[in-house]
DNA sequence: ACATTTCTCTAGTGGTCGCTACAAAAATGA
DNA sequence: TCATTTTTGTAGCGACCACTAGAGAAATGT
């Protein structure tokens, strides 16, 4: 779409000279003025708390101290730099949920793990509340980024009901077990914890919300 | 705001001249060329489908079919419009909670019976799936509008706690009953199923879903 | 030194946003 | 008939949107 954007690897070790890999030789032109990382950071916290739509591109300049032309020229239009601070949001905070699945025993436990985390996760103070897959295309007038976001919403379920129905051919969980419905209470759960995070609700009522999805109403 | 909103009650008897009580006398300037409920529902279903952002001034006044100064004339600014819309929503599709809340002997039986109407509701396909309530405002550069929003979320919440702790109080539920996390994991739940729903979950789905948040999570 | 490459800054582009001034149109009261 | 009241259509307001042309700045290669 954009015709500037640069593909090159970013150069990650910058001016320390250390002794890893280092790009062959010296890009040509003049030096970027701004730390890729650092700013791709910024755009992930403003998207995250404002979303899509309602960030701005002068709010994105304006947060990570760039001008428009250089940001245009680092991260292409508005649209692929939010693809690439979904991609990196799910690297650096949205990766709780897979990890519940690939290290815990059972469905049960990575379960249990995944909403405990996201109890943190969703109201650490250190960034916005709640998911940014969850909130920040809802509603978007570019139904391509909406959309792309719905696709990640729905492959989490799909993982937590491969990981379920694994149980279920290991004797783990009973073979009657839903698991397609058992996968989509997970995500509703966790879709409304999100929600809930985002409408200000404390990580402990949030844990306490996880303990009742995981055990029981009480019987009269 | 806006100076000249029409603050005069809508003369919804129309032209059929019944026995009715009518306004005293007839008005007095040229006659309004649309139905304002009509229009009102149009602006629902366009603010439901879309959100408040999302949906345009000029949206709403091809899809109401009127001019942007008759929508001025008629409803005031945007977001008086919005918050009339929010309110009629209330009224013709988000009342099945309160009546739940109201009509059911016991709190389990209204969650019960508010889950499984949401599921109904919220994939009804003679209009768009969800809640109005839960996606029309998330990420929203007005923050009167967001917070509004949130304050009806937050509300319906009480709501269902207050129902609970009656149920507590007359030994329908055990003394012991957490009715805050309670109230607040039925309130997530129907938000999930709001987002499952626009995320293309069908009625069956949803229902399995609130079967399993009323039951149980199956004991290995 | 000088050409080349790449980035940054200024200053915009056309387009859409929410909103409204204005005058013609359509009703009523006298 | 004619003045009054209200709505309607046209046409356009300033502000912001995402985005970019073009010139200068800062690096490299020769």
């Amino acid at each position: 779409m954009h015709p500037m954007v640069s593909n090159k690897v970013s150069n990650k070790e910058g001016e320390e000279a250390g002794a890893k890999a280092r790009p062959a030789t010296k890009p040509r032109g003049r030096p970027r003025s701004f730390d890729r990382e650092t700013a791709l950071e910024k755009a992930i916290l403003a998207f995250w708390e404002h979303g899509y739509e309602a960030t701005s591109v002068s709010d994105l300049t304006r947060v990570m101290d760039i001008g428009a032309p250089s940001l245009y020229s680092a991260f292409g239009d508005k649209q692929s730099l939010f693809e690439e601070v979904v991609r990196e949001y799910g690297v650096r905070y949205g990766s709780f949920a897979d990890r519940a699945l690939a290290e815990e025993p059972t469905a049960r436990a990575a379960v249990a793990r995944m909403l405990r985390e996201a109890a943190t996760e969703y109201t650490d103070p250190a960034h916005p509340h709640g998911c940014l897959v969850v909130h920040a295309a809802t509603n978007c007038s570019t139904p391509e980024v909406e959309e792309s976001l719905r696709g990640r919403r729905n492959a989490n379920i799909a993982a937590i009901r491969s990981r379920i129905e694994a149980d279920v051919a290991t004797g783990a969980l009973p073979p009657d077990t839903d698991a397609a419905a058992l996968a989509r209470h997970t995500g509703a759960m966790i879709q409304g914890m999100s929600q809930q995070a985002r409408d200000g609700a404390s990580r402990e009522e949030l844990e306490a919300l996880a303990e009742i999805a995981m055990a029981n109403w009480p019987r009269t």
